[in-house]
DNA sequence: ATAAACCCTTGAGCTAACTCCAGAGTCAAG
DNA sequence: CTTGACTCTGGAGTTAGCTCAAGGGTTTAT
């Protein structure tokens, strides 16, 4: 199996298997005599496990690590993997509390303004970023009587 | 104001004000006469300005258009900003969204593993990632009588 | 035999937001 | 007047995960 029929049956791009090859990731397992990569059905389904575990937000160097195990089931226990996936988890939660801070905080902006057709000179968006002064929740203005914009 | 003194008020290195210059965020308003930056009481504001949109998520190129609104606030409305406060709200929440996908498959994973100190010939979770069969939570094996592991 | 389609290697470029470095000039205190 | 702290410019390097381009060699179909 040449590298162009590798990437039909999985989406992605010849680069970025050999990109992966590179990586350490992904080595064919055999070469043609004129130099092409040749893959085994082996190879394919490590492909496979690389691209599940990018797909749950594993890291290359993460997968690699995956691998190691993979590789060398035996030598590993249960405990070992399933650490690397609450650690992956912790991670993602972590990133995640940071997009909610900000989106709490944005939707306090958002809910300060009235979003109407008036000159933004007074905004109290724009203000709120100037003056650093939390906005509250009572500081709102209704769409209809917007007394600042 | 020098540089150095505008850093120790906003706990920023002197490297990142320049890149903020040469990236058109902040400028300062006037040269010593040895060529150092000088930065007035609006230029620190300024800098307040972005740091506290940087806070709540927006990106360089994204508080550069805020800027643009904050420097000329009366050609533009109330809802041009709400619009930009609303989009990152977007943004936002579309990468929670993945994230939160990736957090639920390492869940699912997470459960179907008993993570003891066994073997990792049989783990599910390489299984799984093998596989890509979707771990049903009725495969849970309990703890203490797993049977794969 | 020849043209199209495929593949090879090497190395550079991309994005974002810095960070660091070399080599030189400026400023303030003692 | 010298020392040390500060600042200047220009350019390179960092991370992650690709993506592209140049200049060739290989395979396969007609
Ligand atoms: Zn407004
Ligand atoms: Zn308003
Ligand atoms: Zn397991
Ligand atoms: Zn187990």
């Amino acid at each position: 199996m040449k590298i162009g029929d590798l990437v039909k049956q999985h989406g992605v791009s010849v680069d970025t298997i050999r990109f992966y090859e590179k990586q350490q990731l992904l080595t064919p397992s055999a070469r043609s005599e004129g130099g092409y990569r040749l893959y085994s059905h082996a190879d394919n389904q490590r492909l496979s496990f690389i691209l599940r575990a990018k797909s749950v937000g594993f890291s290359l160097q993460q997968i690699r690590e995956l691998l190691q195990i993979e590789d060398n089931k035996s030598q590993w226990q249960c405990s070992d993997v399933k650490d690397k996936v609450q650690h992956k988890m912790t991670e993602i939660a972590e990133q995640i509390s940071e997009l909610q801070r900000f989106y709490q905080a944005l939707a306090q902006l958002d809910q300060a303004c009235c979003g109407g057709s008036v000159s933004a000179t007074e905004c109290s968006i724009l203000t709120a970023l100037e003056q650093g002064q939390p906005v509250l929740a009572e500081q709102h203005i209704p769409k209809q009587e917007c007394a600042k914009c």
